[in-house]
DNA sequence: AATGAATGAGACTTCATTCAT
DNA sequence: TATGAATGAAGTCTCATTCAT
């Protein structure tokens, strides 16, 4: 892919990603392509219809999340401070607010996109191994799992998310 | 008001907010006329654009958050009890949902519309009031104000909406 | 006819008449009810459609250029004379333009209603009367007939529209 | 502006122009779309609502009067030969009728359209020295002025068209 | 008999997608 | 290849007419 090309598709995605975060996932084509500085054409030549558009931000957003996971579990000593770690990043940067906008009900177009279940499944494998190990550490209360992770790192960020994360992390405090 | 007019009017309402819990303020308006049983012709009457259907629906969502928030402040013997309550019932009824929906940032001219003001202020004060008196008790922890009970009702419900709700009122307390 | 029917009827008429010189034969139905002062359904109960409505108005305008053109040949000494208050009124009253607007390209309905033909054929009579002997008595020019007097009664009001006609009839002197 | 864009933008209003005529400013839009040859989505790309292109085709009716007048002023040896020549082209091109037509009541937002008043102050700069050379030269009548003038104009064209308007020619004459 | 609510066909307008430049 | 014009299907809204109150 041309260097051009890559820009193009890359601030494509970007405006996608801002649009849906602020108007859902349904904002007019021609919106999208004037945000990302091209025509309508190039957004068409890229992406051949909106499930295909919505499919690459699914991608993008799975994709940096699994790495925020990843990173999280690397890069920190314990489970229970990379989880944490991890769910004040995904609210944070909204990747899971908007994991949430791209996988509504109306698309299971976008759920079912090949490259996407590898992804989720590392998403979900990170993020099963520290809750596992977060708990038999002691530190993260028992009666959570995986689906309350989800449901929690899809928190809409308000002006006030930091605050709102603070206590849900107490919350999940053994 | 002719009974069966009202109770037209009714419907519509509650057409309306299942289908924007459903998919966002922006169904086909023939869908939310089929779901209420009546011809578009009848939703057109009641209410003259997909704006004014929005701020119907946005008044009597707050109007209830609004009772909630007065039922439980009057009905509970403590305020750490009474603001538990509250937040469930918003939660589980997805009232607190809702509301974030219809008050998304496209709808100026939801927030314009007149009665809203006095309902949203009569809530805000119950719930103000409510936590002040459990911070009081020493039940509630006290970095939190109505900013956050605001973003904590608005959780979006989940198949284990009460488990998520268990924790953040874990997280909550002193 | 009871009285009151036959006053709502001419309410109805005088409303449709007006609106019809301001924006022509189509204005919501329900417009003109509000300005008779009547609901939708007695409009519908006197006229079961807009056809009806319109050819009710058409034929009390019809009927009026009648009375003016028989009045006027009846009163007036000379016929040169009558054809200028003819003129005059009609323009005046503005009759002939509404006779215009009602009797436009898309309403044979109206064209054919029975009892119009007789008016109409009473009008040209004495129209044709008129011009005949202006023009035997060398008051008129010769080279006008029933046509150009029907379109110069159609001359649409404007706030000069005597300076208008008072020019119109001195081109028509011989 | 592309060459077939520019094309399709002059097949509109000419069709706009012929239906205005015919049945007012209110033809449905697919009709004027039909009759240019485009598809809805064209005629709305260049011209927002409908408004929009009343006041196009306003302006462009009221260049041609303009251009009339400068045409008839320019090659014209004397004013009453002018304005003579002005008003049989006006009202034989039925640009006076369409003018009428798309200045109705109705249409503030046309009147209100930039480029228009210009336009309009130029065939009016035209036609008021016409008058007053003409009425100098002891050709026109002395008591018309620019609104009769323009009233004159406006004639709907009939079969007879230049019968009547050889009529008020010969009224206005001194 | 009068009223105004309900209906749905049709007009207006938008926008996803295709295609000429 | 990029652009933005063209298209028409789908959604929004109006209003002629019918019908319950």
């Amino acid at each position: 892919m041309r260097a051009d090309a890559r820009r193009n598709r890359d601030q494509i995605i970007d405006a996608a990603r801002a649009l849906f975060l602020e108007v859902g996932t349904h904002p007019p084509m021609e919106d999208v392509a004037h945000r990302a500085g091209v025509g309508v054409g190039t957004l068409y030549r890229r992406f051949p219809d909106r499930d295909a558009l919505v499919a690459a931000v699914a991608e993008d957003t799975l994709t940096r999340l699994a790495e925020l996971a990843a990173t999280a579990r690397a890069e920190e000593s314990d489970a229970w401070a990379a989880l944490r770690r991890f769910l004040r990043e995904a609210v944070e940067l909204r990747l899971g607010a908007l994991r949430s906008v791209v996988e509504d009900a109306t698309h299971d177009a976008v759920r079912a996109v090949p490259g996407l279940a590898a992804i989720r499944a590392r998403l979900a494998d990170d993020l099963a191994w520290l809750v596992a190990r977060a708990q038999a550490d002691g530190a993260l209360r028992k009666d959570v799992g995986l689906a309350e992770i989800g449901a929690i790192m899809t928190l809409r960020t308000t002006p006030t998310s930091d605050r709102v994360i603070a206590i849900v992390l107490d919350g999940l405090k053994a």
